[in-house]
DNA sequence: CAACTATACTTGTCTAGACAAGTTCACGCA
DNA sequence: TGCGTGAACTTGTCTAGACAAGTATAGTTG
């Protein structure tokens, strides 16, 4: 939904109070009314016009103000709500919210395509595809018994022939009964678990810490050296499907991220 | 049209509503039609129905199927494609998403809120309270001339005593002018500076790293001993705010997030 | 005083229709 | 063959009104 970047029109001052029903030659021109109502908003709440708390402006008051339809102003309040910036109780108002937190967007792609966008070339080597017994940690994690049968792989990819994630990967295999016989030389665990379950719900963590004794060998790395090592589990309407453990050299890997409001 | 519109004091109410408004679990029945046309959706995404790139069905044929308006239709496909599970070309059709990306929501909070929520005690040290002149990368990071008068601030922020983060900032004084004044035992800096400017735009990257031999003295470390380190960069309505290097012990912190479609 | 009630507000949602604007494609013409 | 043109689709947005449901408050009643 990111529009990148918008041009900001500096005569921001003057915000047409008397603007009643001129509905064309507003503020900004080509922009839709719901957006003009929802930049004024956001422009008033940024100067700390309403600070944290504060009962805005109703519906019935936008309304009359900019000369639009309810729904146009619903629209807009909407939206604002949806990105976290304002409150609203039915039979009560509109407040302006509590800004103690500032959240944003993190992107996990799938690493073939990361580095590929980069201009980079990508390989990754096998060391591990087999099914295994569950243990108790894992088994919890993956929604099976402690013993069934689950799939487990360990792959290393490399950036430019430099190796910069260990992957170790296991798989709920009823979910992807045919996981062990994808060459993943060619395919990424992740391109192919998203062919066969589309749609996914991920919990993450990312900390820094040690890598294991096979995860140094593998990356080339003393197990002294810090690491970034991501976690991560993924389900589908509620079936756990796999579970990731992500290690990264430090200095080879940063996640990046941005909030715009 | 009836207007009737008292003016109402727009000033500070402050109705400690906050409210986390309950909305009660969404059974199949009480279901806004909007909703039951998004749930509709999403699991024939879910299910595979539409492969990524898949031309779905258009609003005409929702609006025939569900008997609902054509703005019904249009707000569940509008929410669906905020929520990145679909994309919509004017003039063509609404395509299933490439889910190549599982995007996610991270919350970056006020420290001392983020330890009195786990029930621990949160105190604070100051090292550094001073203004500086600014070198060239943190004058281009803040928007200003190298060699500005910038204000900087080290401190350690512990969790129940034990060192937790410590937080290195340079802050515009432009944007916050009474900024070295705060006593930062009291108060921390993104609390104060969320009140100077409630509105941010954040930038910020995680890697793990080593601190610094400074940074290794304060948190209680070795020079080796590895670390998450955040670097965040806020910005008002593009002018830079504030720049920080928050350098966490590895495993005594890490983020965490989530993602549900 | 406490409890109830009517009223006036608020937001949440839906409708049926309208026009604008973008894309695709078949048709007719040079 | 190549090219324009318009019909037939699509999504994007707005309108004016309607009803439902939540909340606050003034007034009334016990």
């Amino acid at each position: 939904m990111n529009v990148a970047s918008k041009v900001r029109p500096s005569a921001n001052v003057a915000p047409q109070s008397t603007g009643k029903r001129m509905r064309f030659a507003a503020t900004k021109m080509g922009m839709a009314p719901y957006e003009q109502v929802k930049q004024h908003l956001k422009g008033r709440l940024a100067s700390g016009d309403w600070t944290p708390g504060a009962l805005m402006s109703s519906e019935a008051e936008l309304v009359a103000q900019f000369g639009v339809s309810r729904m146009t102003v619903n629209r807009a309040l909407r939206e604002l709500q949806l990105e976290g910036l304002i409150d609203r109780v039915q039979g009560v108002g509109t407040f302006a919210a509590q800004l103690n937190r500032v959240s944003s967007s993190l992107t996990i792609r799938d690493i073939h395509e990361e580095i590929l966008a980069r201009g980079h070339t990508h390989h990754a080597t096998v060391h591990l595809v087999k099914d295994e017994l569950a243990s108790a940690t894992v088994a919890q994690r993956l929604g099976v018994v402690t013993g069934a049968r689950v799939f487990h792989t360990l792959i290393v990819h490399h950036e430019n022939g430099v190796p910069l994630q260990c992957e170790d990967r296991y798989v709920n295999p009823e979910c992807a009964p045919d996981y062990l016989s994808v060459d993943f030389t060619q395919v990424t665990p992740t391109h192919y678990l998203l062919d066969v379950a589309p749609l996914w719900e991920a919990h993450f963590s990312v900390e820094a810490g040690l890598p294991s004794a096979r995860e140094a060998k593998l990356l080339g790395l003393k197990q002294t050296d810090p690491c970034l090592i991501v976690s991560r589990r993924t389900a589908n309407r509620g079936v756990p499907i796999t579970q990731a453990r992500l290690t990264h050299p430090a200095g080879h890997y940063q996640i990046e991220g941005a909030y715009k409001p």
